[in-house]
Formats: C-alpha cells, structure tokens, sequence
DNA sequence: TGCCGCATGGAAAACGTTTTCGTAAATCGT
DNA sequence: ACGATTTACGAAAACGTTTTCCATGCGGCA
C-alpha cells in the first residue's frame, strides 16, 4: 500500500531526496555519518527502490531475457538452471520466453526488446528461424545477444554449443563398432546449426567405414509427437528396417522406444539405439539407454557468463565461438 | 542504438508527445484519420515503447514473478510450462527465481518485489518456510500472491494444489492390495503441506487396513541426491526391510531404483513402488514405474489465470482454493 | 586578509511515458 | 443567432529515480 519512496525517506530525515539516493549508493559526496543515518532509515522502513523509475533513469535494467523453443526439455532445462546460477550470483533477473518454435512469435518478442526491457539476450533458435535480421536490428540497438545451442554465426555474437559434429560422428561410429550395418539417423530442421552437424556427422561416419548413406534411413522428424511417432514407425516397419539408429534428439528415441515395444522389436538384439539425451533416467530405462549427453548445465552457465560480459564489458567484449565436449556413455541399448 | 521515442514520433508527426501516445493507445480524443497516421509512422519506424517509463507512469508492469525452488524437477517444470501459457496468452512476462530451498532467499526475494517490480507472484514454498510474514507484506502492499503445490492457506490467497490426502491414501492402499505387509514412506519436509497430507493419507490407510505404523518405515529425505542415497540404502538394508515404498517425490523413488539394483532387490518381487512423479519416462522404466501423476501443466494454468484475475479485476477477485485431483497409473513396480 | 580547495549537501533537470486539464474550433439545439 | 455541448488536440504535471551542477562553510596557505 503504502511503499516508501525516496521522497518520504527524505523528508523524514531531514535530508534532500539527492543526498538520500547519493547516500544509499555509498557516494563520496556523503560523510559515513549521514551515510549510516541514512540506511539504518532506510532498512527500518523496509526501503526497496523502484526498480522501474531506476531503470528508466539508468537506461540499464539488470535483467536478461530468455528465449527457447519449449520449456518441456530436459536439456534446455538444464541450460536454465545454468543461466540461472550465474545470473543470480550476479544479481541478474531472468525473463523467460518460450518460441514454441514459431519464427513469427520469435521476431515480435526480439523486437520488443528493443527498447531496452532487458539489457540482453541468450537465445537457441526456433526451427524455422533463417533470417536474422530482427536479431541484427537488437545487437544494432546496442543489446548484446549470445546464442546457445541451437545457434548462428551469422552474426558477430557469442555462441555456446557442444561439439555436434564429431559427436555425432561418434555416435554413428559407435554403432557400427557394435555391429550394425542399416544405419538410421533421425535428424532434426536442418534450417538448424545441429540438424546440419549432427546429419553431417552421420554421413562421415558412414563413409569412413564404407556404409552407403540412404536417404531412406534418413528421415526429418518435428515437434510433434504424434507425427514423430508415424515417422517413426514408418520407417521401423519397413521390410528393410534399420538395425541401428541414431536420433537427433531425446524425444525421438523415446518414441522409438515405444515403436519398438509395440512391433515387437527387440533393443538392442534386432536394432541398437544412441541418441543426444540429458534424461536423469537414461541407465534405468528398459533396456538402459546409450546416450551422447550434452554438457547442458555448463552450456547454459557458459552463455549466462558471456552475456553479462558483454553487457557490462562492452568495451572489451569479444565475442567468442564456445564449443563444451559431449560425452557418450555406453549402455544396453547399443549392446 | 538511436531508438526512437514519443518525441522524435511526435516532432516527425508535428503533433504534440500526447497526442501521438494517445492515438496509439486508442484514445475516443483522437480522430481516426489522425490515429492511423500516427501508427502507420509509429511501425515504419518500428517504435517500441520504453516498458519502463510506461510502468513507472502506470504503475503496472505486466510482469508476473515465479518462485519455484527448483527447476530441474519435472512437476515444476511441466507447471511454468502452464504458467507460460496462460501468461503469454495475457501478454504478461514471466520473471522466474529458484529459491534452492532456502527461505532466507525466498524471503529477500519477495521483500524486493514489494517495491512494484512485478503485478503478481505465483510462489510453491521452500521446505523451510514457515513464517509467512514476508509474504503479508507483499500482500498488504497490494501484490497478489497465489500459491501451487506447496502452499499455506494462512493468508487470505487462492491456492492451487493437487489433492495430496486422497492420491497418498489411494497410493498406500493400492501398495496394501499388492500384498504388501510392511509398507515404508519417504516424506519431504513437513513444514510443506503436501509433504503432512502426504504422509496423513498414508498413516490414515494403513490404519484403514489394520497395519501398523511403524515410524522407523517412515523416513525423512532432503533435497541432497547424496544425503537421500544414504537414507534410502539404509532403510533397504534393514533386516526387517520393507516390501513395498511410498515415496512423496519422485527423485526419492529413483533413488530406491538404484539402490535396489545395487543391493540386488527384486522389484517388484521384493519391494513395490509407488510414486507421485510426473516422468516422461515411467512407463519405459526397468520395471515400469507405478506413478500418481499430477496435473502439472493444469495447475500451472489455473494458478497463472487465479493471478492475472487477482491482478485485473481486484475488485471482484474472490481468493479459492482450488484442488485438481491427480491420477494413478498402475505399471510393473507394484504388479 | 584574501584566496583556493575540499567536504558535504541541495536544487533541479532528466529519463519516456501517461494522464489531467485546458482550449479552440466545430456542431448542435432551440 | 446564441449559448451549450462535442470534438480534437496540446501543455504540463506526474511517476521515482539518478546525476549534474551549484552553494555553503571550513581549513590551509601565502
């Protein structure tokens, strides 16, 4: 009801509304006496700045926005819960945004930013992004922006992501080393940076030890699972199934598994499976999952770090191509 | 970088700073033909309000803040994803805080929304928490609050939960159905609500069924993955162990799963598990996991449209407490 | 004594909106 | 044709800070 305001502070101690803010900012126009007299005031009253006056003055807001495709992911997850531990070591305040992969809501909330609602941005893109002008507009307008797994180098900005290709590749290489010789990839927009590394992975992969790349064990999932699941199954009921397959993502091998269960289809006797996954619960799946998993929680401290760097440093920012290593863990599933 | 204003519209425009804000505003002063002149150089030059000079008039912001202790948990993940929803559809912007379970945090956390940061808070409560004094405060300062999950009805605020008695009795009971003779439980702190109607709906059952509560069946675990692995090995190791586990959270329960596969325990020949969980994942478990599943995403939503109808219409807001009943999925863990 | 510099504090402008109030011209009713 | 109302717009205050600039009093110094 009734929030003290610098106003009143002042004129309960006697003091202009200047040397109360100069005061409680630890100026050194302020003796410590008034200095002391003043914040014990002003903790007794329970004193909290507006932030919004304060920010309108300073034109610096202490506040972050950011954007992922969903919230419903186990690896963004993670990457907030980084973004979180370095902005609130820094006392940063975090806006959250969700795309739901639309490009269209993706611009209108860029361009909303730009009028200073926050001081910067960490942001993995939508599968339909190709254009990155509203981004270009923001980083124009002075605000820094730092990409974070699904990213673009198009732009002189900071990115954070993990090493798709050689992964990948890995991934790839790992099935085959257990035998398999149909090798599926399901693959993601390949508008994407890590749709286009991780199929590329793939298909090196497959060339090094001299498997044909069918277009066929190729297939573009989305984000909808009951289209993935038909995808899917399609491709698993083929007459010439796949006996191995590598999925871009988390969710896709979580329908695989689902398929399989309902055709039958034995892990990792009649197809082994190893997808990208940050699932808590990868080793206590039926049969236990191979995962390549994402540094995801360090991917998203990493971009938070980079970000306020750029905001607070702008001087000496330079903006970096940040790569954190995957690791792949070996499970029943490609056994 | 040179973003434009009110005044550089209205110097383009030649009409004055007000006229121009009211036309975009859709003021009954303005004329039509002068309201489309007005927008039609307002979006060629892709003006975006300052959010905080417009707050600081208004005194509304159109921001809500979330407090969860926690984000890497698929219950309050699935509710921000509801949160998110209903917000985006308001047009309101999501600021969200991890408590970490700590209260001092929660409590330096609300005491500085009271200044106006944000028009609303949606908060589930640290396990610590049990002074509501801070969030009077807000309150009195005429900020809503509502709760989920983890709420406290001592204040005049509307609370969104889950009907934790009833599941937990229910759970107990389908454990007593299944054979079990020596049912232990895994509480959370009870100075949470979910975590006394928890542990009430599973006292209550057995009761129910004449089995004794035995308190050493009844074990206190915390929010520390290590702490709770120690508990729970402990509890199995019992000579007189247990034949059948209800736990209150779900990272309880995959815990056991370790531990059983560790000590070698058969379940669900040699224990049974049940679990209030919201994984993805329960059904592709080793064995698959019996599960009461809240309805996060639902409480999510109905706790962010209790806010912004707090926040909109205070005049006719009547504070509830609203109940969505979860669901029991029987699987292999308790067959 | 006269001058300078320092320490401390205040007055007022500025940030970019929104909103209240005023005013001129146009329209209306009789 | 006259006052009353309506229409369309502008001037200026207000929101609560931060910051720039100025004022005062004091001690030190030559």
């Amino acid at each position: 009801m009734d929030s003290v305001n610098l106003k009143k502070l002042s004129s309960i101690l006697g003091l202009s509304v200047s040397t109360v803010s100069k005061a409680l900012r630890d100026s050194y126009e302020i003796s410590e006496e008034t200095k002391e007299r003043v914040k014990k005031i002003a903790k007794a009253y329970n004193y909290q700045p507006n932030i919004y006056a304060s920010s309108l003055r300073k034109a610096k807001s202490k506040t972050i926005a950011v954007i992922v495709p969903r919230i419903a992911n186990n690896f963004f997850i993670s990457a907030i819960d980084g973004i979180q531990e370095v902005a609130q070591e820094k006392k940063y305040h975090v806006l959250i945004y969700l795309s739901h992969e639309s490009y269209e809501y993706e611009k209108e909330l860029v361009q909303s930013f730009a009028s200073g609602r926050v001081d910067g941005m960490l942001i993995s893109l939508t599968r339909e992004t190709n254009d990155m002008e509203h981004l270009r507009q923001l980083v124009n307008n002075g605000i820094p922006v730092v990409f974070f797994d699904r990213v673009s180098t198009e732009l002189d900005c900071s990115t954070v992501s993990t090493n798709d290709y050689e992964s990948a590749f890995e991934a790839t290489e790992h099935l085959i080393k257990a035998g398999c010789k149909k090798i599926a990839h399901c693959r993601i927009s390949n508008k994407l940076s890590i749709g286009q590394h991780r199929l590329n992975g793939y298909r090196d992969a497959l060339e090094k030890h001299n498997l044909d790349f069918h277009s066929k064990y190729v297939v573009k999932c989305s984000d909808n699972d009951v289209e993935d699941y038909k995808t899917i199954k399609t491709l698993l009921k083929d007459k010439d199934r796949p006996d191995g397959l590598f999925t871009a993502v988390e969710s896709y091998t979580l329908i695989a598994y689902e398929v399989c269960r309902e055709l039958g289809i034995k892990i990792p006797q009649d197809l082994k499976l190893i997808t990208f996954s940050n699932l808590r619960t990868a080793g206590l799946l039926d049969p236990s999952l191979t995962t390549i998993t994402q540094p995801a929680f360090e991917i998203g401290e990493k971009a938070a770090a980079e970000l306020i760097s750029a905001i607070e440093k702008p001087r000496y920012f330079k903006p970096e191509n940040i790569i954190l290593k995957s690791v792949l863990s070996p499970r029943d599933s490609t056994n």
